[in-house]
DNA sequence: TTGTACGCGTTATCAG
DNA sequence: CTGATAACGCGTACAA
């Protein structure tokens, strides 16, 4: 199928290449008369620029790219309506691209910009633990957002934007404490994770040390690697094993929302009420946890925040060109119904 | 930046470009030896083939594309997720690309087919009414899920693979009369709308016909066009409006889940009881309406059936080239606590 | 202000 | 099996 090009439209326009590309592009340098013409021209044929003969000449265009990990983490919708704004105030135009399973942060990135002519990139999710010194190889500037990130090499231009997971979560935990829980049951990521999933059941280990309390590991459920993570339906599941297990615990927090929820419904499905029998609180801050009855206690991301500081982290490197301090946003925990 | 290129890896391995080529795309013609040594030239140096080149040259990639219009529909999550896989064991890859709010579908499908020299396109989501004619431009064959698709041209490769969501939609309204209720109000897309949310207020107003009914229109919410659709939050704001014009309604039922969830909310702060005072009923079958206390009655979409559907689809139209009849798939009134 | 010609990094072709 | 070379479609010096 020979596709039209601007080779046609010049000859048509009885014009030179030269000339149709600096009308397309537009160029200064160029009578407006001519210009019409060859728009005019453009716009009833059938012609599409080559995306890649452009991105091939081309050093450079304005756009930015947003590398989701986890595209249904309801979580990052909010982030990337915000982020849609701030980036398109800045005249910029973004796209969203998803990673795929097995696909590597660093080596999507690297792919990525050399085809489209990135100026920057920002992660949703993702795990940077095992590219540390691979991530100067990433070309342009970048943030990380909700995503554990190592050290930052000296020498690439990135930064990031967080919560203290940790904290957060112990912060949680420390107040599931002090209302009298003494057993209380986590449903963790897997065993192997080294992201946030960790960082959320550190902050529980941490909390119950702190509160003189035994870290029982039958208490500790780990998601099976299997199944997607972070999801309702694992936090089902979970629950499920759990109370097949035991039933001596009075608490349950989960490090997502999404697990909560599904926890919920087998807690209930089981015969126990929330909170008298056991109490639950998740992590995240869905919007649906408020909705749900009993309300669930959570820690809220400040999701708006995030992003909004993540795009304007990214353009003041771009701008400057250097590397800028990583920020951590404080989250907050909203007490509901369900504690 | 002068990037590596294979040039440099041809030289540095003593070897034709051609025949790095050759060994980068598993080529048969090509000594495994000869293969191997410059793989490992390759793994060793920063090298990444350039895409832009690659696609400019090739005719051909084993790609399908999924183009997602409302990313943050929690809906497409799990169509998304079977469709993975079904493209994976067709051994083809895939990538997802949400398009623009402004971005027409077409326009989106010819650039990026151009681009990565697609064999194939799956819509999630989207309006096509607006570009009858236009459809034959797609170069590849394409299937749309749930969306609405006018008839499709006969010179081009295109199906659909959605529910009738008049049909249900009137189904469930006319399970609404049956309990009893005369008042019913709905929660629907904005008024411009000429997509399945047309389409589903649609059957509303049919099943209220049928039952002898007047179709009041104080009764009709419509969505405001500034606010993101089918979401929690216009959801909650649409009922609370509604509640403040007219309390008199025994029920009410929203052409979304999100929304339906939202409107929940906006009822029990409002001290309505569910489903005592007002029955609520959404739309689409979300895995949230089934946690919900109560759970809400709605028309479950099959999703999983739909994704292994338009996959099937567009494989077969794929190997014969032939424009294959759409699909219309029945959904599930899943009736429960709400109503 | 406009046109010509070259090169971006690959892959396909074809002759060895 | 391998290497030289011609496209792919566009942007851009440079010349006009």
């Amino acid at each position: 199928m020979g596709n039209i090009t601007i080779r046609d439209i010049a000859k048509q326009c009885g014009v030179g290449v030269s000339t149709v590309s600096r009308a397309l592009n537009d160029h200064s340098d160029i009578r407006p008369e001519t210009r019409r013409r060859i728009l005019e021209a453009v716009a009833k044929s059938d012609f599409v620029p080559n995306n890649s003969a452009r991105n091939l000449k081309r050093t450079d265009s304005k756009t930015i790219a947003i590398l989701v990990r986890e595209i249904d983490n309801p979580f990052f919708s909010v982030m990337i309506r915000v982020m849609e704004q701030e980036i398109r105030r800045e005249k910029y135009s973004f796209f969203i691209q998803h990673m795929e399973n097995g696909q590597d942060e660093v080596d999507a990135a690297v792919e990525i910009v050399e085809e489209k002519r990135l100026r920057g990139i920002i992660y949703l999710g993702g795990d940077f633990q095992s590219c540390e010194e691979r991530l100067s190889r990433i070309p342009v500037p970048f943030v990380a957002c909700t995503a554990r990130l190592p050290d930052i090499p000296e020498d690439c231009i990135g930064s990031y934007v967080t919560i203290n997971d940790k904290k957060e979560s112990r912060h949680l935990v420390d107040y599931l404490c002090h209302e009298g829980h003494k057993k209380i049951a986590i449903l963790a990521s897997d065993k192997k994770d080294t992201n946030i999933g960790q960082a959320r059941l550190e902050g529980y280990k941490e909390a119950l040390k702190a509160n003189h309390l035994p870290i029982c590991e039958n208490l500790i459920c780990y998601q099976d690697e299997k199944e997607a993570a972070y999801s309702m339906e694992s936090g089902y599941r979970m629950m499920k094993k759990l109370l097949k297990e035991t039933e001596d615990f009075t608490a349950v927090f989960a490090i997502s929302d999404l697990m909560i929820i599904g926890a919920c419904k087998a807690l209930l499905e089981t015969g126990k009420r929330i909170p008298q029998d056991v109490a639950a609180a998740g992590f995240d801050g869905l919007a649906y946890t408020g909705f749900f009855e009993p309300s669930i206690t959570t820690v809220v991301q400040p999701a708006e925040e995030i992003a909004r500081e993540a795009v304007a982290s990214l353009f003041e490197m771009i701008r400057t060109k250097k590397r800028r301090e990583g920020k951590i946003l404080p989250a907050k925990l909203e007490i509901r119904k369900s504690t």
